[in-house]
DNA sequence: GATGTGACTTTGT
DNA sequence: CACAAAGCCACAT
């Protein structure tokens, strides 16, 4: 069952997540006390996506790319969500120089929950 | 229980 | 830019 905590950490992290940012899915794994699951994140995010819940459009890979094919439609969507949110996407890809989730100590402690 | 897969990352060619 | 290798681990078969 310990499992399910690792998930439900990873999912609440991802909440906190502010509306027109980003974040990777190894710093999620990282705020989420689970360095180095990064795929983790990616399975946990699959097996809820409810989309109005967990804004998993703003979890994306290290480079800063969509974690699915140009041009498929979860890509499409997910472009189109974060451009509502105001988050620039070129080819795929969003500048996490510009965009990257940079969250202060208090917010990571109440991720966390300590 | 062994094997393969995957919404991943990093380092090195 | 691409590809490979190694690390990672829950899940399905």
């Amino acid at each position: 069952m310990a499992e399910i905590d690792k998930t439900r950490q990873i999912l609440e992290t991802v909440m906190v997540i502010p509306a027109g940012k980003v974040a990777t899915y190894g710093q999620i794994a990282d705020l989420a006390g689970l360095p180095g699951r990064a795929r983790l994140v990616g399975s946990s995010l699959r097996s809820e996506f409810d989309g109005a819940e967990v804004p998993w459009q703003r979890v994306l890979r290290a480079d800063g790319k969509i974690a699915f094919p140009s041009g498929s439609p979860k890509a499409e969507e997910q472009r189109q969500i974060l451009i509502a949110e105001g988050v620039c996407v070129k080819n795929n890809r969003v500048s996490l120089a510009d965009y990257r989730w940079q969250p202060d100590m208090a917010t990571i402690l109440s991720a966390l929950k300590y």
